[in-house]
DNA sequence: AATCTAATTCGATATTTGTCGAAATACTTA
DNA sequence: TAAGTATTTCGACAAATATCGAATTAGATT
């Protein structure tokens, strides 16, 4: 849970999974959508895989990343729990 | 949010949380819980209050922090959005 | 094979964060 | 008022984090 918590606590990683919503795509067109390097997204895109809330696949030289939601599940069990 | 997912985002302060859900306690109290110091606890309050998950009311020399969930149903709410 | 494109890894750096002991503040009690 | 207790603030430091440009890896195209 540590590493979920970890993962969404940045604004830039929020952004990711909040674009990856609407629909699946590759790291170069997340990268597009913002103003830091693409090294940086590189990065932003391991943590938020470590975390399970993306999954990626690789499609000849391009890498397609996808909004994986499950592990909120149990996220949003902690939160309820704690207002029982 | 950001403040938010920012105070969550550390093992102690979650299990902060957890007590102060069971009844309020004061500062030292709480820290008597943890392996850690005093001015450690009391910057970890410091952080729950700034995001609202925490109030905190002087009685006497005690300090008595009480648990405050309502900004989670922010955080749920977003998570739900991003499952829909 | 050589070149181009996509993505990641590497090495470095500035900032943020968690922690501590000591000092300061606030209140109580003798 | 002096001493004791509870809590926070201060100053410092080590570890973690976000970021960058350069180099590297992997695949596509010519």
């Amino acid at each position: 849970m540590n590493i979920v918590f970890k993962a969404l606590n940045d604004p830039i990683r929020r952004e990711i999974l909040e674009i990856l919503k609407e629909k699946d795509m590759t790291a170069g067109d997340i990268s597009d959508r913002f103003d830091v390097g693409k090294p940086t997204i590189s990065h932003h895109l391991d943590l938020l895989r470590q975390a399970h809330l993306v999954s990626s696949a690789k499609d000849g030289q391009f890498v397609i990343y996808s909004l994986n939601t499950t592990v909120l599940d149990e996220i949003m069990k902690w939160m309820l729990d704690l207002k029982k």
